[in-house]
DNA sequence: CTGAAAGCGCTTACAG
DNA sequence: CTGAAAGCGCTTACAG
């Protein structure tokens, strides 16, 4: 169009620049309308070293969707990122194993500025750490959401659960002496640490410890309710249960059912996360509520911050908070 | 290292080529772990003209995780782009209506291979052409997923409901007379499509149409809520109701239940779609199950071949099959 | 079997 | 205010 193509891209990338006469504007206005052109993102990412892309990690070989809490935090992501201009992406992933699907990822990598990493789902705390300095390795700006708190200088969104408000303690307040903790898996961080917090307050409430009541459901409603049913059937009383998810209540309530034990009559029940369908339950959920969504955005933020300034290492810590509802009752302590 | 990085580049894209030597193969290996080197994606896109990821566009400016409907598509799509190496790219949604967005999006584009573009959801007949034409105008590969129907040469993945097998028929044909339509928004193509069906059979099993029982519910449980207790509060009467989705189902359950009204004694229900959550409520809901999780598959999988041959054109229609449980009865035909 | 050269489509100093 | 040049990090013919 008798234009560089150094003042077009002047131009396009500042509309209102002085640097570009008004005249030669138009033209390219013009050009641009007639040719029906589109900038080539990858040409400019290349030149520019930067995408406008951020990666989601999730380290986890199954379907991304449809899990209550990974669609909170993944739409927390989401709004935080589109609101500021910036895409998601979905890496493939293929590897057996939490480490094995981030390395993958990583070689896989650089066609986006930035990772965020989530999630301690089939990670135990090895993997964690080993995770992050992957990341470190790498150089990638990065931001990690629910994870525990841990030891490096990077961008954590933590969803905490402070011992003292542990749904295991307030049921041991309420009265209950004989509370199952229906858990994750053995070694997930965040399982590892519900188990932690129940220890520690049935040291406190019953004088000792007893794991006799421990359970795990892999975050399944199916896997939780066999799990309750095993341990009924395996005569393990009980008169309360902790389940660290809502889905995992959801199990607890059929095996109760099917063993005609009433909530709360007989059991009382406290789930985790406030999952929308938690309210639905009959009876309706008392459950622990976390910001999850809250914690997606913050991660976003986190990392937008690091790429926009290149500073690091915020972290922020997202209390929950027992939301009462109809399947928990106190009970008179008795002996 | 004493190479070229045309030599490089020729060796790590077929480690078994011959026409790299294994001594050179060897120091080649060596100099990639000790300066820890990762190929830089986006040069590799440029020289290449491919990317190996796919973007999602979905015409709506919303969360886009937590809808069981959009959950099962997502996660179709994603299994299969996985499978295939794939990478999954959500783009920054920020118009005010489904062609704007679209429009946007292409604007911004070319980070992509391709796009898999969703849904009719705020989209009535127009929007989705429109949406076509653009896509078709931008060059770009691209294949729909969940729209009616569309007279275009291009990769189509239908989620039919044929209309001998519309839940409204089965309501009329269970000896219901007073059946009432809960459908989406009233330009949403699904939404008339659903009408269009209901009209039919109630020409044909009353004599006559009749618009009175077509409620809007926008595919959310609160407003399906509130629509049917307007229409009961209106005096509107109805032995039956056809849910377009189970979370509209779901709020018609709770205004029911509020009305006194008995599922299935007073009032029989069928959703659509056997949301993960359909088959606990209670009563289990009688639903048309839908494959959208195929669905999804479809449309990657089309959008991968016209990626690898060129080729498109390829429509695959899938049929769904109503799954019977307990929120419907039949009613013996008087008069 | 290996290297030098050109090109992918932008942006960024640098001249003028 | 505008253009020529170099560079982003790869790949792809083409020589040798």
């Amino acid at each position: 169009v008798g234009v560089s193509s150094a003042t077009v891209s002047i131009y396009l990338n500042d509309p209102d620049t002085t640097r570009v006469g008004e005249e030669t504007k138009r033209r390219i206005d013009v050009a641009i309308e007639e040719l029906d052109y589109r900038p080539n993102m990858i040409a400019k990412a290349l030149s520019t070293q930067r995408t406008g892309v951020v990666g989601v990690m999730i380290p986890y070989d199954g379907p991304l969707f449809g899990s209550s809490f990974l669609d909170s935090m993944l739409s927390g992501i989401q709004s935080e990122l589109f609101a500021r201009g910036y895409s998601m992406l979905f890496l493939p992933t293929k590897g057996e194993n939490s480490p094995a699907v981030v390395r993958n990822q990583l070689k896989v990598a650089h066609g986006y500025d930035g990772v965020i990493i989530s999630g301690t789902r089939y990670c135990d705390l090895d993997d964690l750490n080993h995770n992050v300095e992957q990341l470190l390795e790498s150089g990638l700006p990065f931001s990690t959401v629910n994870m525990p708190v841990l030891d490096y200088e990077i961008n954590q969104a933590i969803l905490r659960v402070p011992l003292e408000e542990s749904p295991t303690k307030y049921l041991y307040e309420s009265g209950h002496r004989e509370v199952l903790l229906l858990s994750g898996r053995e070694k997930d961080a965040d399982s590892v640490t519900s188990v932690q917090q129940y220890r520690h307050h049935t040291l406190n409430y019953l004088g000792a410890v007893d794991d006799s009541r421990i359970l795990y459901g892999d975050f399944e409603d199916t896997v939780a309710r066999s799990a309750v049913q095993s341990a009924i059937s395996a005569g393990v009383t009980f008169s309360a249960i902790h389940a660290i998810s809502d889905t995992m209540a959801l199990g607890a309530y059929e095996a109760l059912a099917e063993a005609g034990l009433r909530v709360p009559e007989d059991v009382s029940v406290v789930g985790m996360n406030d999952s929308y369908f938690s309210r639905r339950m009959s009876p309706p959920l008392t459950t622990y509520r976390r910001p999850i969504f809250r914690a997606g955005q913050e991660a976003a933020r986190g990392l937008l911050r690091t790429l926009e300034t290149g500073r690091t290492g915020r972290k922020v810590q997202f209390d929950g908070e027992l939301v009462f509802r109809s399947s928990t009752r106190t009970v008179p302590v008795s002996a």
